[in-house]
DNA sequence: CTCGATGATTGAGGATGTCAAGTAATCGCC
DNA sequence: GGCGATTACTTGACATCCTCAATCATCGAG
């Protein structure tokens, strides 16, 4: 709807497509941030648990949280205060700390895994053909590497 | 990748799907926040100001961004502080302050929406038959009312 | 061994978020 | 009209998130 749109308007519905989109993230986390909260946990606490199905050292969490490793420490802080993760030395390297869930971390992801579907019911009703149609043009969009 | 998976997998790749979704939302989010930086703006600044198309109560910007309604005075006071938006009496309900972007905020927006396209390079890349596919799912997965 | 780079932490400062309390105005009801 | 309940917004207190600059310890290359 405006004048010069040659550059970034090949076909249509782009806008519209930026609409749903912003709308299906918005959704999305703001389920994550209700099941997360249901644990006392905040969203950027239960991100970081979900992300740790393996041990990683900070720099690895800051990178895939997108943001400072300062920012990392505080929630690693606040997450290891209440048991549920530890940090670890590396042998391997005496600057790096590895950080590992607890068995309570485990057990709190579980339970946002289980209950994120619940929060999101138009998901649940897809059918099993529209997972699949959905998730090959998710990974087409976001490519993963 | 554990024992019991019989227990909340009625459909194959719910898991899956919920990852591709994370990390969608993820980009989209990521990207977002840059752009709205790369205007001085945080991320919530800049959703505040892209939900302005039509002027707002503070109460609806408040359900529409999913947080208390003191939370919304401290980020318009700021956006309003660098003149992006204003705030104006209704003449029908002298509680009610309606919320209006000035030229700069309407300008802002449109900067940020330009752009934020440029930093999803994948989405720009899928045909015409694709975003329609990927609308209509996202449509069915996240119905809007 | 020395120097530059890296992993993590700290402290300062701003932004976000919730909750409880308070003010002003509207609405429902008599 | 008048009165109580509700609603819209703000304020203050407080925890969390987030970035930046600076620091410390360690690693790796030359």
């Amino acid at each position: 709807m405006d004048a010069t749109d040659q550059t970034s308007a090949p076909a249509p519905g782009t806008e519209a497509l930026m609409e749903h989109l912003a709308h299906a993230a918005a959704c999305y986390y703001r389920s994550f941030a209700v099941v997360a909260g249901g644990q006392g946990l905040t969203l950027i606490q239960g991100k970081l648990l979900s992300v740790l199905e393996r041990p990683m050292p900070m720099r690895g969490l800051a990178e895939l949280l997108g943001c400072d490793a300062s920012n990392v420490t505080g929630i690693v802080d606040r997450l290891e205060g209440r048991g549920l993760l530890r940090r670890e030395a590396d042998p391997a390297d005496r600057r790096v700390k590895t950080v590992r869930l607890t068995p309570d971390g485990e057990a709190a992801v579980r339970r946002i895994r289980a209950e994120i579907v619940t929060g999101l019911p138009g998901l649940a009703q897809l059918g099993a053909e529209d997972r699949r149609a959905l998730q090959g043009l998710l990974d087409r969009a976001f490519p993963r590497a």
